[in-house]
DNA sequence: CATATTGGTTAATATTCGCTAACTTTTGTA
DNA sequence: TACAAAAGTTAGCGAATATTAACCAATATG
């Protein structure tokens, strides 16, 4: 179901938050239901009350959960980089790690949860989508003082244009309904978003973006 | 709440399938119910099923009707079109045309209902993604057999790759929840589209033969 | 004018959902 | 070992949902 081995041995609050997610995911918000849970757990509904108040808290869990593991994601990145354009990329290649690793679910649950008329969700979604552009933003204005990044461009755009990127890959691997990983060839990806974006450099041209 | 004068001329059928698209794209999936459709028209939900049989049906109606306008748009684009690369922007002005008329409903119900697990929904919306998908590549392809259209790219992720973009502007809407169009400025979306995939014309006059 | 159709109502049905209560089993630990 | 807490169960409540039936008013049409 989502792992086999590794998964039966999580507590079975963390099973619910996991199966949960996966159900939002593969077949949306409707379907989030605490039977549908319980029967991938092989309990009854009633059980799952004995670990979450309401569901509105699993999907808080959900939230949280997920939301943390991208936040987190790019401080490594950004501890990690070398530079300005080697923290992007390590930016973008942690956040393409946890995307694989919760399938999708932090772009669905944005979009999903942004039409909720929940103000606790999209207060967190919103403020997660605007902490995480600033992020990127500010390493884009960095890259441009740096005079790596073409000046002409809007940092805020650029980062919203980066995220879509993102959930434009989770689009098309959702409506084709593949199986393999949301996007198959990160380093590719990542140097097309670059292409645009970056100051060309004159010397030294070690071109790798063949496909 | 849709258009106003206009509006209230419409039949209560079609009436119907506007606030019906209306909810699922503001609201979701899960709010689209005969009774919020009907309260906006001032009606019992029972009333509803005097114009469609099944909730199911109104479904149907929807895509089917913007799906069809969407499919529409694209040979009109390609129709109006002077050589490959204006081809290319008709499609894609035609697209946009559609997408704010529509509020970006398409993409929207496309992501919903791709995870329906309806098929006659996801059938419909499968075999359009892949007609429009062809569609697109069959200009890509025609594009790099004239040679103006980078050869290394492959036409049909070039294609999902343009449905994505479009998707992403759309979410990057929703999130951001913003009231005015889903883009701003399309012939400047379609440059920015294009710049990475066109090749690069030096000068007219180039060695090239197919000028 | 007569009347059949259209489009609306209220009332009711079966089903599903979130959630609770009461009870039982499992389990960690004093 | 004793026993309280944790984690399950069944049964059921109240609300919401899709849909239907029975009824009624307007309206188009013969």
């Amino acid at each position: 179901m989502i792992n086999g081995e590794e998964f039966e041995k999580l507590p079975t609050k963390e099973k619910i938050i996991r199966i949960a997610a996966d159900i939002i995911v593969k077949e949306g918000l409707k379907k989030f239901t605490a039977k549908n849970i319980a029967s991938r757990l092989g309990m009854t509904d009633a059980a799952i009350f004995k670990h979450f108040a309401t569901m509105d808290d699993i999907i808080l869990s959900i939230i949280n959960n997920y939301v943390y593991r991208c936040s987190q994601s790019a401080e490594v990145g950004i501890s990690k980089g070398k530079d300005i354009e080697d923290k992007l990329r390590q930016v973008l290649l942690s956040h393409i790690k946890v995307l694989e690793d919760t399938k999708g679910a932090v772009p669905i649950l944005c979009f999903d949860f942004s039409r909720s008329n929940n103000q606790k969700f999209t207060n967190i979604l919103h403020s997660f989508v605007k902490e995480y552009k600033n992020t990127l933003s500010q390493l884009f204005k960095e890259g441009q003082e740096k005079g790596i990044i073409k000046k002409d461009l809007d940092p805020e755009e650029l980062a919203m244009f980066f995220l879509g990127s993102i959930q434009a890959k989770v689009f098309a691997k959702i409506i084709e309904q593949g199986e393999g990983p949301i996007i198959k060839n990160p380093d590719q990806f990542i140097n097309e978003l670059f292409y645009g974006i970056m100051e060309k450099k004159e010397d030294q041209t070690s071109k790798d973006e063949n496909s």
